[in-house]
DNA sequence: AATCCACAGGAAGTGCTGGGCG
DNA sequence: CGCCCAGCACTTCCTGTGGATT
């Protein structure tokens, strides 16, 4: 038996998982344990769609994984089951389509139009929509997930429009959900979107530790074989999750990381510290991940700060980063990019949450951000590295 | 109390890409 | 074919500002 052999085969006789699907994060599951309230109330604001008549518009908040998405669309397949023939549902992911153009054309191929995913004007991709869904005859529901992507990228344009729509209409009906986790979202809004929109409100609360618990147990039976977890695996991770804004999601993924872990150790049960081990994991590759996506220039500002820190420089400042930065460019023989725009890169890095960017005053010495690291600068530094080593600027950077 | 630094961040515009439409 | 469109990354020009120092 050779090497790949023996992997694969230690892989058919996993002591560990009985069904590994569970614990991915586009799973369903059948039931959604403490939301009991949350689909009430929904299906409560969506039901009048089943007479055709338009339901309110429903504002979703909650932190990312409190089960938003799961919930909402678990009551839209609970209603389309009912009324399938007067309910016409789209499901909007507005981080993936986060522009007016984007989103426009998915409505439209939901109610059957054809549109290219470039070239024609929005107002045409509007009318297209406004035809298409008036000729059905059916109540719309569309659901906008992570609607704030959409909204800070391309303004309220879309929604304003979508609000409206019911009054061009003569047979068809569309309401509105929005679901976002940023709690700050309507005060960017028109006066007028937002009336409309925030009809009816509806809060998810972060699951709590014991909540966490709970699901991760009902999970884990299914997804493990008997016995393979240690008694106090799901306490650790659920007390995780529920210190990161109760993210169920989290939790799964790191159930799900530990396992993997102990699995490709050989080990026959998944102890806490698989746990530990899974955590970093988690968080170092997403860091690596996200900083190897990045554009040139973000990266480079991105080297001038880890240059900066590893030099012990402490308050950085825009104009600090800028110089270096500069600097960086000038060996590399590229046109470095504006001041204004490296201020709007920092803005974006701090968004992305690779780095700590706040606005202060330092009176005579002027008004600045402070930026500084929020992530190990190892992470930083591997995910760098490939890119810093093809321009030659390895060891200017690395020795800092 | 007035000053003034070192930027913040809004508005508008440019040049480019990748694709319509008639 | 020529012209139009949206999006993107960026520039240019700009006005605004908190608070240590004068």
């Amino acid at each position: 038996m050779d090497e790949l052999e023996k992997l694969f085969e230690r892989y058919l006789q996993s002591n560990i998982f009985r069904n590994r699907e569970i614990l991915l994060p586009d799973y369903v599951p059948d039931k959604l344990p403490h939301r009991d309230e949350q689909i009430k109330r929904l299906a409560t604001i969506l039901a009048p769609a089943l007479s055709k008549s338009k339901p309110n518009n429903v504002f979703i908040y909650g932190f990312t994984g409190t089960g938003k998405t799961a919930v909402t669309k678990y009551v839209l397949k609970r209603l389309g089951s009912k009324g399938e023939d007067r309910v016409l549902f789209a499901y909007v992911n507005c981080r993936q389509s986060n522009t007016n153009y984007r989103v426009l054309a998915e409505l439209s191929r939901a109610v059957g139009r054809r549109v290219p995913f470039t070239g024609l004007s929005t107002s045409e991709v509007m009318s297209r929509f406004v035809e298409g869904l008036d000729k059905l005859d059916k109540v719309m529901i569309i659901v906008l997930d992570e609607i704030d992507h959409l909204v800070k990228k391309s303004g309220d344009d879309v929604l304003y429009f979508l609000t409206r729509i019911n009054q061009q209409l003569k047979r068809s009906r569309l309401s509105l959900v929005g679901i976002t986790n940023d709690l700050r979202f309507m005060e960017f809004l028109d006066a007028r979107v937002r009336s409309s929109l925030g009809e009816e409100e509806l809060v998810f609360p972060p699951y709590n530790s014991r909540e966490l618990e709970d699901i991760l147990r009902r999970r884990a039976e299914k997804a493990f074989n008997k016995d393979v977890l240690e008694p106090s695996v799901i306490a650790k991770v659920a007390s995780i999750a529920a210190r990161q804004n109760g993210d169920c999601r989290l939790a799964l993924d790191l159930l799900l990381k530990a396992a993997e872990i102990a699995e490709r150790r050989g080990d026959v049960k998944v102890t806490e510290e698989h746990v530990s081990l899974a955590q970093k994991e988690i968080e170092r590759n997403l860091v690596v991940d996200i900083t190897k996506s990045l554009p040139l220039h973000v990266k480079l500002v991105l080297a001038s700060i880890y240059m900066l820190e590893k030099e012990r420089a402490r308050n950085l400042t825009t104009g600090m980063i800028y110089n270096r930065y500069v600097e960086l460019s000038r060996v590399i023989g590229i046109d470095p990019v504006t001041q204004r725009r490296v201020s709007e890169i920092l803005n974006e890095l701090d968004m992305m949450g690779i780095i700590n960017a706040r606005v202060v005053s330092l009176g005579r010495y002027g008004r600045t951000k402070i930026i500084s690291l929020s992530v190990p600068k190892n992470s930083i530094k591997e995910g760098l590295e490939e890119d810093l080593l093809l321009l030659g600027l390895a060891d200017m950077v690395a020795l800092g």
